[in-house]
DNA sequence: TTGTGACTCTTAGTCCGTA
DNA sequence: TTACGGACTAAGAGTCACA
């Protein structure tokens, strides 16, 4: 459960340091996305095991690669 | 929806392409996952849409970095 | 050895609000 | 702007028997 948390943790981290990087508040870049905000706001607290399709929406909204992503 | 079945699909391929080159079955390659073999199944014909923790069991169970497993 | 359907239970994910 | 909560629906996690 311990490494769980900390994927999560690892993967919020990364999401909201690119996300602040791009000068995106956390709406915007859930708008951006096609998800909700209160949703993306989860997944950078490492609250949420978020599935492969909307990673691949962030990936996508970040203009890179899934690759390039998980360089965490 | 296409969008989405694809990047299952691209995910399932890669997982499989690396659980043959390690000369894994797909049962061996579950337990090694800490999964089920119906599951890993279902992950490798893009069925399902698996969420991050699984994905780095994955990982960890090839041996590679979340950003190498991603190179689709 | 793998595919598949059916199933339960849990959580992903949305929408609404407040601080 | 973000954290966090409740209530809700859709979908993922996880397992089994059978082909």
């Amino acid at each position: 459960m311990d490494q769980q948390a900390d994927i999560r943790k690892k993967f919020g981290n990364r999401i909201r340091t690119l996300r602040t990087e791009k000068g995106f508040s956390q709406e915007a870049f859930a708008d951006e996305c096609g998800l909700d905000r209160s949703y993306m706001g989860g997944v950078e607290r490492g609250q949420r095991n978020i599935a492969l399709v909307n990673i691949e929406k962030i990936s996508q909204a970040l203009g890179m690669s899934l690759s390039e992503l998980f360089i965490l």
